[in-house]
DNA sequence: CATGAATGAGTTTTCATTCAT
DNA sequence: GATGAATGAAAACTCATTCAT
């Protein structure tokens, strides 16, 4: 009997375009929630306010998304899952470049990434914390994550002679902090167009050389 | 007792006892908010809690402050006076110690500050940032204050030679973030009692002499 | 401090006419819904018709009642009560009257604890079973309690020789039966007005004596 | 027949079989549907988990029935027609037998009729009454007939002088009654095994020679 | 015929704020 | 001033039904 519900096997693509616009509408959804819970915040955004900027009707929504929680979660899933990927996956060891230009490089990545994720990134800012269990579990991880990341690259250096032997897990929260109040200031607080490269290498130079004249 | 409307005669000592129980009674309720704020946090915070927890009648409440709204402004701008007179007030050039020392105690001074108003600072981190207009624009003056205190003093002590020529508004942004991420951490993450003294030590060195080993 | 919330202690009845008006506000909110129950059924009637029928706010309904649940709960419970206490309570054995008699004023004062709480009785009869496991718990329990009234009676009965003995547990059904489908089509189906003492006669003549002809 | 728009030139067995289909697949539906309703409930009951169980998708469902109420309403006709066909169309006095035989083997009759049809019986018992008035309607036409029927039987019973000259619509409502009880405790309540031939006697026994001993 | 994504009116419940006592 | 019962707008979520494919 063809009744069976078996969808894998589709008649000439029918199935398979059903799935693919079943992901483009829900594609469509997160991305005007994001739009929405950037500009208002989490509480003050109701389904509502998700369904209007969407276009869809309010059961629509339900039937993509559990819950206002759910697709939130999702969204801060995936900046995260984004940022992991363009910035702890980086090897300071491979390059044969200096580590003050590695440094560099590095940093220029992450504003570059959090600048094309400017409302999800002022989300995690304003509103993630505290907000949820699950997603604060999210985020600390990921914090911690970064904090493994930076204290294990600040270790190699010491090893390499590259880098003062000192206290690693505060010097590590000092970059972390570093670049995060930069972060923080350029995208959440004012959306001043940031000359990326002169606070680059300010930033870098800061950090390798500290406040006092070399003697 | 001396609440009853019609006693307007009486002589002195009962219209002060009533003016020093209104302030008190104001206190208290401010108090207890802080305290049910930063356990639950503002939005899971509803009025019922607050009544409850200072012990008055729902309309008693709103005889002492407009809205939710307006007690939580309040608190945060009493955090914001208490930092901004025990931190932005420190004249950094008026010691005959060393720099490195006048920086180790302010540090721990603004350390020691967030230590004994854990409360607000829980709450300005989780939830002051995006939650109101008014709200913003406190932390955001007084943010702005702070920065410009690390920036000027940065561009006393370039005058005085102390310190290398850099650009400052990258380098505050470095200090002021490394102080706030150890903040951070201390307070909303962990509750790990922080060994103040080692930290401190960590963080002025390195900012002071950066990551490069000296030549 | 007299803000202490002990409210036993009342000035001239301010906090106990609170009370009674607590309580008077619960009854009629209980009384109306308890129409529109009856008149529309559980799940027909929305919490929107409970608050119509009470006039009074939606918010004002969940000050005195958890739930849609919880309303409904207290009215089956009250009527429980109410018949247990005006069927159950009744000693068969105390009384000097012949038998026949005192099961016909049993079974009049049944009738008329039905008659004087039609609506409650109409939902017990319509809608109450299958509903919720509490509620069906409550009337289980009290179908049991029923059962074991009229199963012990019977086998009083047996002992003083006033009645056949048979199996006293389908006996007990078949009383508690009747008595049931004679509630059932009076108050539910038809609302005809019933010649109640004619009604009485022919059941308590027929459970005593029978179909067969005396021989 | 020829109802298929696009295949009208098919011999025989392809339209015959279109038409088996149709019939097969709606009363697969009723019967799947059956099943879930007398599990969850009406209300409990959705029409996701209708198709679910059918296996079929949402919009086939309303090709097949024009509601959840119509589906509903059909299962209870079903039940009711069956009910009808296997006990009121009984004839007592066709038999040579002697009545309280007669009796017993109807009474077998009903209780195996709803014990092969449990769920709808659970499904009547517990929700059918106040459901729906066209619901209404057919149970309550059902159960005038069933009246109608007993009283019937007692009146002949009675012009032959094998039944004691009574009120018959009393008489009928304590035998309907009795039988109801029955099937209630048994079907809906416990599910219990039933000695069905001990109860038949017991209630058999009951409403011939009722509670007072012979003299 | 079959499908299942889409719909939106409807539901229960919450809670900041008001106001008669 | 103090009280707390009352308010009602607004929230999140459900589900029977439809209709384009």
């Amino acid at each position: 009997m063809s009744d069976d519900p078996d969808h894998d096997q589709d008649k000439d693509g029918r199935v398979r375009r059903g799935q693919e616009t079943r992901e483009a509408r829900r594609a469509q959804i997160k991305e005007d929630a994001l739009r929405v819970f950037s500009d208002k915040g989490y509480h003050a955004t109701s389904v509502s306010d998700l369904v209007d900027a969407a276009g869809v009707a309010r059961g629509t929504f339900y039937l993509y998304f559990d819950s206002k929680d759910a697709i939130f979660l999702e969204l801060v899933d995936d900046l995260v899952a984004h940022l992991r990927s363009n910035i702890v996956g980086i090897d300071l060891r491979s390059s044969a470049a200096s580590m003050e230009d590695q440094l560099r490089a590095t940093l220029v990545r992450v504003l570059r990434t959090v600048e094309s994720n400017q409302p999800l990134t002022r989300i995690i800012f304003r509103e993630a914390v505290g907000l949820d269990a699950v997603v604060d579990a999210r985020l600390a991880a990921f914090d911690d994550e970064l904090y493994g990341y930076v204290a294990r690259s600040l270790q190699v250096g010491v090893a390499l002679g590259a880098v003062r032997p000192t206290d690693t897990a505060t010097t590590a929260a000092c970059v972390v902090g570093a670049v995060r109040e930069i972060v923080y200031r350029w995208i959440v607080r004012g959306g001043l167009p940031l000359d990326v490269d002169r606070v680059v290498k300010g930033v870098v130079d800061h950090h390798l050389r500290g406040l006092l004249p070399r003697s």
